[in-house]
DNA sequence: GTAACTAATTACTATAGCTCGCAAGCTAT
């Protein structure tokens, strides 16, 4: 799974953060991170770039190409190898522990010899720090949280829980009579799969009422930090809140600012400062006579930088900040966008709910067409036959009678065996509207076996959708190991679209195989999976995702017409 | 280290809050 791209980039980002802690200079310290991103998102692979060809990436110049160089040719950076013989890997995990940064790891190193998490843990027991130059009773203190948070709950949580806090901070806050606007803001409006911690901006001439109410929530366990501006919490279960309160008049810069990432807000900063503008989260300046020029609405920052408004899904500074001053970001799929879902379960094997309750729930969703696709005989523990099968399709047959509105398709998930089979043969296959297949065992196989499996799948005349492609669970089971690009051509050529699962620890494909996906002119179907009532809300989250790789309706087969969809399950 | 309208220098995002120690550095975003 790993790329050339990838590594280099890991071994580009290390290089950074050991010179952060040797105390190199900041600005290169930041070359190195932009230009990790910039390889790590290059289209090409880059093992077989030269010189030339690596310095036409973005950032990226005669001293980082010949470094990226000196990896494809020996496989590591000379610079690296002689800053880890420096710097233990001990020392730069202590920069992981939150309220420990690359200054303080680089003093108990130098001065206690410490270079480990657990080394630190044990000389603040004994109380070695004590007398080190900017260490005293409370950096301790904070310290020992930071790395029990580390340890414990403190890990980024999925996307679904963190909407949860947010949508409930949200909804208390926004009931004050001081508050004018209110809004999450940060990584989750970015909708990224993990969030580290939640983001609330409010809009108001008073936030000291607004602060208080926020520490009081029933969910705040800890508030770590309060001032008039900013106040941060934790819940009982590890996870940071901020709260922001501006002036009403800075709400579009504030929530472009808190929105982020860091990255594309450098950017965005960069080329005010081009302008003989000053962006802040209090609006945009004029540089010279600090005079505030707009900040209300996000569309106006955007606009008086010279750039349309960028979708929130875009901002991680992966070519979105050219696309728009080239006038061309993709107009993003979404939610509304979708006629219909091609994966859902029922209780004829592990749904929840019943056939009707899943049509039903389809049809409040105002979808136009809805597949069924319960699983296929070879998952064993689900107990399917060909009789129930046969038996369903004339229950959708008859119940389609009752949605005159939604057309149901009866439709199964297979599974992908070691070598890349379905369970039935072609003619069974053949009776279905729509078939998805996916990886549901034997997730470890080699790359080449993987490929070749997934290849095979897509070659297959009766499967249309590949479900969960990479079969990974977020925080639980890796991804499986092959060569998407591969994989992609032979889905591009036979027609074959590639799921997007919505499910919050699935999300997949992931936003960065999407786009590779893309590139090589793939259709997709973003799906919620559902197996109960209740899952079909997931669906925000596979939009999320599928905006993230720079969708358009026209990507998604699922917000085509049924007629042309139905074009396209012929395949065959 | 890179990019740019000084072509050999120059600028590089900007702010809040905490901590230590009483002005300034560090961390986080």
């Amino acid at each position: 799974m790993a790329r050339a791209n990838d590594e280099a980039a890991a071994l580009i980002q290390e290089l950074a953060d050991l010179l952060s802690i040797t105390g190199g200079d900041a600005f290169k310290i930041r070359a190195y991170e932009k230009s990790a991103r910039a390889i790590a998102g290059h289209p090409d692979d880059i093992s077989g770039l030269d010189l030339a060809g690596l310095r036409k990436i973005p950032t990226v110049g005669e001293a980082i190409a010949k470094k990226i160089l000196d990896y494809t040719t020996t496989g590591t950076i000379r610079q690296v190898e002689e800053l880890r013989a420096q710097i233990p890997a001990g020392v730069r995990a202590l920069t992981a522990v939150p309220t420990l940064g690359p200054k303080k790891a680089l003093a108990v190193y130098e001065e206690l010899g410490v270079s480990s998490v657990d080394e630190l843990e044990t000389a603040i027991g004994e109380g070695r720090l004590r007398g080190l130059k900017g260490f005293g009773a409370k950096t301790e203190e904070n310290i020992l949280r930071g790395i029990e948070l580390m340890r414990g709950s403190g890990e980024r949580v999925l996307v679904d829980a963190a909407a949860g806090i947010a949508d409930e901070v949200v909804a208390a806050l926004s009931g004050l009579p001081q508050v004018e606007r209110c809004e999450h803001a940060g990584s989750l409006r970015r909708m990224r799969e993990t969030i580290g911690d939640v983001d609330v901006l409010v809009a108001s001439t008073d936030p000291r009422p607004i602060m208080a109410a926020f520490a009081a929530l029933p969910l705040v366990h800890e508030v770590i930090a309060s001032g008039d501006k900013k106040t941060s919490i934790r819940t009982a279960k590890g996870l940071q809140v901020d709260l922001r309160v501006v002036p009403p008049e800075s709400w579009g810069a504030a929530l472009q600012y808190f929105t982020g990432s860091q990255a594309h807000n450098i950017r965005t900063r960069e080329i005010a400062v081009k302008a003989g503008l000053k962006l802040s989260e209090y609006g945009l300046f004029d540089a010279e006579s600090g005079a505030l020029i707009v900040s209300e609405t996000e569309d106006e920052v955007y606009e008086r930088l010279g750039l349309p408004w960028v979708h929130p899904a875009l901002r991680e500074d992966t070519g979105e900040i050219e696309a728009a001053l080239a006038g061309e970001l993709p107009r993003l799929v979404t939610v509304d966008d979708l006629r219909g879902d091609l994966h859902s379960h029922t209780d004829l094997t592990d749904g929840i709910a019943p056939l009707e309750d899943m049509v039903a729930a389809a049809a409040d969703r105002g979808l136009e067409y809805y597949a069924i696709t319960d699983h296929a005989p070879n998952l064993f523990m689900q107990r399917m036959t060909d009789e129930k099968m046969l038996a369903q399709r004339e229950q959708v047959r008859a119940l389609q009678a009752s949605f005159p509105d939604l057309a149901l398709l009866h439709g199964t998930e297979l599974n992908i065996d070691p070598d890349g089979n379905v369970d039935w043969d072609a003619d069974f296959l053949a009776g279905f509207d729509i078939c998805v297949a996916s990886i549901h065992s034997h997730f470890t196989q080699d790359q080449g076996t993987m490929t070749r499996r997934l290849v095979r799948a897509c070659e297959n005349p009766h499967v249309h959708v590949i479900g969960h492609p990479t079969a990974r669970s977020i925080g639980r089971r890796a991804p499986v190991d092959a060569d998407w690009d591969e994989v992609f051509r032979a889905a591009a050529r036979t027609g074959t679209a590639m799921e997007i699962d919505s499910f919050p620890d699935r999300l997949d494909l992931p936003a960065d195989l999407i786009r590779r996906a893309k590139r090589l002119g793939v259709r997709f179907s973003v799906d919620t999976d559902a197996h109960s009532v209740g899952h079909h809300r997931n669906i925000r989250y596979g939009v999320g995702t599928a905006q993230r790789g720079w969708l358009t309706p026209d990507d998604v087969i699922n917000t085509w017409p049924l007629e042309r969809l139905r074009e396209f399950l012929g395949k065959a």
